[in-house]
DNA sequence: ATGCCTGAAGGGTTCAGA
């Protein structure tokens, strides 16, 4: 099962990519943000697209800023649109929507920028953060949040921490929200080393310098994350022609959302067995 | 350069993004 998760800032602009990488990538579970579309704009713009490509389709969107949406071909039950007890800016923003997609509670979310540390702006981030937490906390064990965390998880997620320092995006609770919600990073944790990015601006040719951050996520509850088999930046859809600002983070998870692979046998034992104990059944003759 | 691009709304410019 393959989830994706992309910041496609507007939803609009970005079909002539977007399509093309649905075809490429081929996720059975599509999780957008920055879409800047209301949600009957969305459906009338993308609603046959998806059909036509097997996907049930859940929007929260809202006519200029912000927009979430999900898409799945494995399922998509139980929508929800927006967090509970989400505190608003003033009035509440469509920055989350969530379903559950092959046995698994996925989260589409776009967290508040911030803009400056201290601000009113900031203040509801955290808020928001917290909301998303209670909802993480009363759900089911088996989930995924995804989105545009807007957070920089550590140091080693900007291409530069002085670059930020007194910035959004990197102060420690912020920082502290996102550990908070108890999940695992799949990308960090398959890729503890590696200089990986999710975002670069696009001025100045930052993209081409590899300038970045890294702060569309993927995290998993534990039993999720046991299951990944691939986390990766798909770093070619930020290349080309009228690109997102924001790469796909895309995650291969093994199969068997209900953990049944096959009958628990138990461990062999220390003591080796006797040679010959385990015959292959013969064929004929 | 104090927003270097990009997108949206809507008007010839402003706000927002991170």
């Amino acid at each position: 099962m393959r989830i994706a998760t992309w910041n496609v800032n507007s939803a609009k602009q970005r079909v002539p990519r977007l399509l093309p990488w649905l075809d490429q990538r081929r996720p059975d579970v599509v999780c957008l943000q920055e879409t800047k579309l209301a949600d009957s704009a969305f459906t009338e713009l993308l609603g046959a697209e998806f059909e036509a490509r097997g996907y049930a389709l859940a929007v929260h969107g809202e006519a200029q800023w912000n927009g979430v949406a999900l898409a799945s071909r494995v399922g998509l039950e139980e929508v929800t649109t927006g967090l509970a007890d989400a505190p608003g800016f003033p009035h509440p923003e469509a920055r989350a929507v969530s379903a559950t997609c092959g046995g698994i509670r996925v989260h589409s979310v776009y967290v508040p920028n911030g803009r400056t540390p201290g601000s009113e702006h900031y203040h509801y981030k955290l808020s928001w953060l917290a909301a998303l937490k209670k909802v993480v906390e009363a759900g089911p064990e088996n989930a995924l949040v995804c989105g545009d965390m807007n957070v920089a998880p550590a140091d080693e997620d900007v291409f530069d921490p002085d670059a930020y320092a007194e910035e959004t995006h990197v102060t420690p609770p912020e920082r502290a929200a996102v550990r908070d919600l108890g999940l695992r990073d799949v990308v960090r944790d398959r890729w503890p080393d590696r200089r990986v990015f999710t975002y670069w601006d696009y001025r100045a040719g930052m993209f081409h310098q590899d300038l970045g951050m890294r702060i569309d996520l993927v995290l998993a509850t534990g039993p999720v994350a046991e299951r990944v088999q691939a986390a990766w930046v798909d770093r070619h859809a930020r290349k080309g022609k009228a690109p997102s600002d924001h790469a796909p983070v895309i995650v291969d998870l093994d199969e068997a959302p209900d953990g049944d692979i096959g009958p628990v046998v138990p461990p062999p034992s220390a003591k080796p067995a006797k040679r010959g104990a385990h015959r292959l059944p013969q064929s004929g003759a």
